[in-house]
DNA sequence: GCTAATTGTTTGCATAGTGCAACCATATGC
DNA sequence: GCATATGGTTGCACTATGCAAACAATTAGC
């Protein structure tokens, strides 16, 4: 491919070779965990993306919208945002999106008016019917080298890995740049070099 | 929380209450596997960003465009693209941000000026060690609750994860709309065996 | 009842990110 | 030289996102 004989042969200064500094060793961007789950995530999502979006017009807020009050009939906002990690303007926005297209209804609520109970119309159903079921075909096309045993392991790592992603959001990355790894270094973070 | 079991309770329509149609079960988006790896990568991914994007003012592409030249030093901007998954533009306007930050240089190939090889300058590398710093931390963080040997079936599995992925992204949704997961599809999907 | 605070939701606007076509620059083949 | 291919950039339209402010319905205080 790429023949890219540009090794730094020439730009070698010396000092733009190595952080030096207290790397123990460089991050690969390629194994770091996160970014593995994201590129096959992205992926997928992507193509069942270039699948829902022309074919029913919406975004992907709108079709996480969608799938979470699928699960969900008469959620309201609020419910969504919360089931779905997404905040209000993006559901708001998608709802608008999914009742301008025909694909849901919103209802106020009845005892207080200020909830709207979204729930799917039956063109709602049968789009998230079908998405659903490119979706499904796609887990399996996904899974399909992985052993029903391996599955269940990655199953329950998932969920830890879960868990512990909703704590490191929680405490935001000061929690993960005071504690843990390594306590030597609170207040003397000036490498001054 | 309940069981969702489709339970359209007081809003009832009799119509919006399910698909019928020839869903064996409602996808249920919190299960599905990209959205899990989904889930998890974007709260890192975001707790990462609060901590490079207004300390040293550059984007998700940014970073992940250092990151890769961090690892290959005199990259072409074509070879950040391949590597990191991005396209053409991102990295145009990625690799401007970071010069015009003073995190990295642009200089032309000897042989072939077209290409441009990208390095980190000296404050790049430290900016990168500092983040990268804070990623394995994360890294750590996310994978406590995670034996050694199960984050090597982990690894041995997103690699089957991510080739398979590919394969998807590069069939597109046809390539899932058409072929597996179940043979005796969609018309008639047997329930007993 | 009337007003103030509260809660759920929407909207306007400024900003940031993305996709695409057209473009510039360099290299290669005729 | 001229045509063509390749690497990279830029302008522009469009989409998405974040935030303040608005709106609407409800509740609390008086």
């Amino acid at each position: 491919m790429q023949t890219i004989s540009n090794q730094k042969s020439d730009l070698s200064k010396a000092d733009t070779s190595a952080p030096e500094s207290h790397a123990d060793q460089l991050l690969q961007l390629e194994s770091w965990l996160p970014y593995r789950l994201f590129r096959i995530s992205a992926r997928v999502a992507d193509v069942l993306n270039a699948y829902y979006g022309p074919k029913f017009g919406f975004s992907r807020s709108a079709w996480r919208t969608m799938a979470i009050i699928a699960n969900r009939p008469g959620a309201s906002a609020k419910e969504i945002c919360q089931a779905g990690g997404l905040d209000q303007f993006s559901v708001s926005r998608a709802v608008k999106q999914l009742v301008e297209l025909g694909y849901a209804r919103r209802q106020a609520g009845r005892s207080d008016r200020r909830y709207a109970a979204i729930e799917l119309s039956e063109s709602g159903w049968s789009a998230f019917t079908e998405i659903s079921d490119v979706a499904k075909r796609l887990d399996a096309d996904l899974t399909s080298a992985v052993s029903e045993k391996e599955l269940a392991a990655l199953d329950s790592i998932l969920t830890r890995l879960d868990n512990a992603s909703a704590g490191i959001l929680a405490r935001g990355w000061r929690g993960a740049a005071d504690a843990p790894v390594d306590p030597a270094d609170a207040t003397a973070k000036r490498d001054g070099r």
